[in-house]
DNA sequence: CCAAAAGTGTTCACCGTACACCCATGT
DNA sequence: ACATGGGTGTACGGTGAACACTTTTGG
């Protein structure tokens, strides 16, 4: 950092949330519609202004999360994805955007916590289609979250933040399968992830099905990190 | 991204630059000293506000790391690490750091690029220790900083960076043992980076030593990912 | 000849993959 | 009985770790 004590006017600093859910089969991304110009009508993520000078922007983008989502915040994953800051990306001013991505399960009502404006869930590959707009470099963003969660879910025990409170292996397989869209092979995946310390504890309880062997339900475990990873089939993203 | 045309006043933001190279043997970081409070005389990283309003925070990053090194930017790699908006973080101003990570090969000096700012080279190590003061969280940011590289060079090429132009297999491995901290093998290493397509092209060329084998001169080749990635012996990072 | 560093060959243990097979439930 | 999904056993092939060994230089 260096000398100097001023600012440039004119500029402003967001917030931004890449929320991302298991909806219907599909992952879907946390959108709003644009109330005022420019872009209005169209989608964009939901995000705001810092809200006070003594914010935190890690705390901002928890307090927007929880108020999209309606959830507590152990129940979510939220990281910083990373920060946009072209200088033609809002034509209005120079908005810097700090934006965070979100990982949820799937929630009962979109707009649980009752913020007035109106969030929506698109699948990812319907928000990422060329004929789709989204406003800003909102899509740009939104490539970057996908990238970001099917690496991250590779090494780390985060696909459960997808699953509700307790899950079946058959429920997290499911998450690896629609994230990554390639099937996964269901004996193997148990086998492998069963066999992580401390990733799955047993709850003790096993499902009610429509038909087939019940399985064990699981809760979240503390580990962290998978050692060794979860490794797709194709090379990594390119 | 909200509705709104408003800005927080007294934000400043600003791009910090992590530059990490490899010196007598230690992985090391560039450190200005700081000619004015807060922290005057204590080391901080280098970087600057944004230099105008129409400037894009990588190109400004991009501009501020040849600035230092005085190298041509296709010989370092430079990616964004995160960025730092806790509201004490400066006590003059709020100040918002986009913070960027640069990897570089040992420079012929410090300064060549002929900034007037007095640019040091101290060995990460050091700059971590708990009797070193760092100003600001920049000692924070370099944690970061070492877990990221610790990470990136497991699964890409990057690890080249930090060699010369023309380099041996030996002095790729070093770059490892010393960012990881571990020895490697010096066989089962040289089959597997000789045997990822597209990582290293030879030149023709070989060492002229002191005693020993000439070993055969390299050039980074296009690829970027290494798959499947070099895996370290203990638990990733934790 | 010896030391030192480069580079190759070989063995072995482990692990991911593939798939046969058994288990436990609903209809 | 049969379908459906859960879960276990096992054989095969590839790969990383360990290390003996050869190659090519300087002293």
């Amino acid at each position: 950092m260096p000398d100097g004590d001023w600012t440039i006017p004119q500029l402003a600093v967001t917030v931004d949330l890449a929320v991302l859910t298991i909806r219907s089969d599909q992952l879907q991304i946390m959108l709003v519609e644009r109330g005022i110009p420019p872009f209005q009508g169209t989608l964009a993520l939901p995000g705001g202004f810092l809200a006070s000078t003594s914010e935190d922007i890690d705390a901002a983008a928890t307090r927007e999360l929880t108020e999209e989502t309606g959830l507590r915040a152990e129940h979510l994953h939220l990281e910083q994805l990373r920060t946009y800051g072209a200088p033609d990306r809002d034509p209005r001013q120079r908005v810097i955007t700090v934006c965070y991505l979100a990982f949820a399960p799937d929630l009962p009502s979109p707009t649980a916590g009752g913020d007035a404006r109106a969030a929506t869930w698109m699948p990812v590959d319907k928000a990422l289609h060329k004929r789709t707009t989204i406003a800003f470099d909102h899509k740009q963003i939104i490539t970057d979250a996908l990238e970001r969660a099917r690496n991250k879910i590779e090494y780390t025990t985060l696909a459960a933040t997808f699953c509700e409170p307790e899950f079946t292996v058959s429920d997290l397989r499911k998450v690896y399968e629609i994230i990554w869209a390639q099937p996964i092979d269901p004996r193997n995946f148990h086998r492998k992830v069963t066999g992580v310390p401390g990733f799955l504890i047993p709850t003790g309880d096993r499902t009610i099905r429509h038909g087939g062997r019940p399985a064990t339900l699981y809760r979240k475990g503390p580990a962290t990190l998978l050692h060794p990873p979860i490794l797709r089939a194709a090379p990594h993203g390119r």
